[in-house]
DNA sequence: ATGATTCATGCAAGCCCTTACATTTGGATT
DNA sequence: AATCCAAATGTAAGGGCTTGCATGAATCAT
């Protein structure tokens, strides 16, 4: 007798056709070691029964869901999108799904997160930056799950990621900005604090500036969120300094463009009256006028290649290989060159 | 005795507590059922072993997983990030996690998606837009998953959904359009097929042009891509004609960048040479030079509001209202006025 | 034709939790 | 001190699936 209201399960596929419930089991999961005849007959009543397996049980047989995991820290500006994008098209292809949370930088949520994606059966996880706290890791490693981190690369560190060296970067953009004859600098970073990578751009930009006895300097320093607004409101306060920087290097392209407009709107050109770098290179560091100077993230490359390392992490065929990936300047409109000082 | 190398189980805490599985299990559910005394031992092991509950099992036995999925078609513009963000924040507000697919625009992978994140327990999905086949939809109220429809609203639907009427928002633009004197319209929309959102604002442009007899007429449309680029494409389409539109009204914001970018490429000047408009409002709308006339929806509200109603559904105090919110005009540079004609 | 081997299938244990129901406990009431 | 009741805890029955092992049938080599 077949239950009427309730979804099918194993069992009833298996009773309608004739079968054991390994049988049916074996069609769905392994179909080359059932004979086709019957093979068709059960996918015939899986058809009409309208079957889907139930995943809990599922995952609690097999322990395995082929199911991805990733947070990342916001999804309201581009910064991930399109790496991510990357990534999904790539598990897509090798069978597994991606599920996404956004934790909105906030670290107690991104734990939350990490904990119910690995508790829904999360196979691996894809992390941004390194920096979390060592409970979180510990749990993760308990929990036995693979983790990739994504968008860093430090060899100090000895989690498996696969990213660019922020540090590196931002000091090659720094050497150039001081070959521009950039002397004064002003700095709106992310906020540093639980982000690795707003924390070693900084640091980029505080050690070239170091290395080079040009006696070039920075001004100042405003940390403050990644949105458009806030980037504008920290321009405005660099500006306000009695001896103003000629360049404001920004920790992202986000706030490189919210200091873009606000000059606009305080009547300064850029970049004659001062000149404003970016980090990313997403779109919109195209679109706004002048364009924007600042650093390109092969960010579909890195997408890609997280998904084919995660994978085999969770194939058992590695066991965290790391990857360093290259960015490269893009040396546009916003960068001015001072001639005389 | 414990084994020592796999994941404790709700068994291994009850022994080692010396309680049965049910006292452990009503200390992490139901605490106010078990004295203090046992709780605190009981969580005391549960520390020490660092348990985490099997979500698999706890599923199967339980039948519900406080997750809500949602699938968007695309993260890699902002249409639909910041109403996400909302909808996030109000679902973990109310104690349930968010898990996000994306379908890229794409009906097979969205199926796919749908099921992928119902049989991964999603307790209740929230889906862009009416159009997907009928057999989904039969396979959701078979699965009796409750289902918010977001982004969208049509009182000929009977689904429950949050949104704007597009067909009336995009009417009411195109008046504004007519009423500044423009009698030559050429639009560019999304792909119509299997999105009803970009059909309706086609539609919507169509009938108000329909409705007012003052010649103005519709020189032409250009289907094509929610990308800057191929908005940018489809502009220099519409501007090889020989009779060329004097404003080009497109789908979303995101094709209006691409045309206006476009446009000062050709060494056409908005507004004095064509004017053009876009749909949503978002960030970038303002970022432009000029800036975008479009319309702006309430995307927060959307996301929030969504959340409250679907959690309502999933808890059974609801099934499924429908809320219209008001989308309204916002007129700004790129939109010029015709004088004579 | 016979034994050896391979292949398709079935049997049933086990995965880990929740919860209805049964039992025990300890205090309040008489 | 006996009785009763509610609160606290225990017992055990699922829930739906996968998979190691067992079985039986078919194929092959000799």
């Amino acid at each position: 007798m077949q239950s009427s209201r309730s979804t099918p399960t194993l069992d009833d596929v298996a009773k309608s056709a004739g079968v054991s419930t390994a049988t049916v089991s074996r069609c769905l999961n392994s179909p080359k070691r059932v004979v086709e005849s019957t093979r068709l007959r059960v996918m015939k009543v899986v058809e009409e029964l309208g079957y889907t397996p139930n995943f809990g049980a599922r995952v609690m047989a097999a322990k395995r869901t082929f199911t991805i995991g990733a947070i990342i820290p916001t999804m309201e500006n581009a910064i991930f999108a399109r790496g991510i994008q990357a990534f999904q098209e790539e598990l897509h292809a090798r069978g597994y799904t991606l599920l996404i949370s956004s934790s909105a930088y906030n670290p107690d949520v991104e734990e939350e997160q990490i904990r119910a994606l690995v508790a829904r059966g999360a196979d691996g996880l894809l992390l941004i930056g390194y920096e979390r706290s060592a409970e979180i890791y510990r749990y993760l490693e308990h929990q036995n799950i693979p983790v990739l981190i994504a968008w860093a690369f430090s060899e100090q560190n000895s989690h498996a990621s696969i990213g660019f060296d922020n540090r590196a970067s931002m000091g090659e953009l720094t050497q150039t900005v001081i070959d521009h004859g950039h002397r004064k600098i002003g700095i709106i970073s992310g906020i540093t604090k639980g982000n690795d990578r707003a924390e070693q751009r900084l640091e980029g930009i505080i050690e070239a500036v170091a290395q080079c006895d040009l006696g070039t300097k920075v001004m100042r320093v405003v940390e403050t969120s990644y949105e458009i607004e806030s980037g504008g409101d920290a321009f405005a306060e660099l500006m306000e300094c009695e001896d103003r920087p000629t360049v404001v290097m920004c920790g992202n392209d986000v706030l490189a463009v919210g200091a873009l407009l606000r000059a606009q709107d305080l009547g300064l050109h850029v970049p004659n009256d001062v000149s404003i770098t970016g980090f990313d290179d997403i779109e919109l560091a195209l679109i706004v006028t002048p364009s924007l100077t600042t650093v390109h993230v092969p960010h579909r490359e890195m997408g890609r290649r997280a998904a084919i390392e995660l994978v085999k992490m969770v194939e058992k065929l590695s066991d965290g290989a790391s990857t360093e990936l290259q960015s490269s300047l893009r040396v546009r409109e916003s960068l001015g060159r001072i001639k005389d000082h």
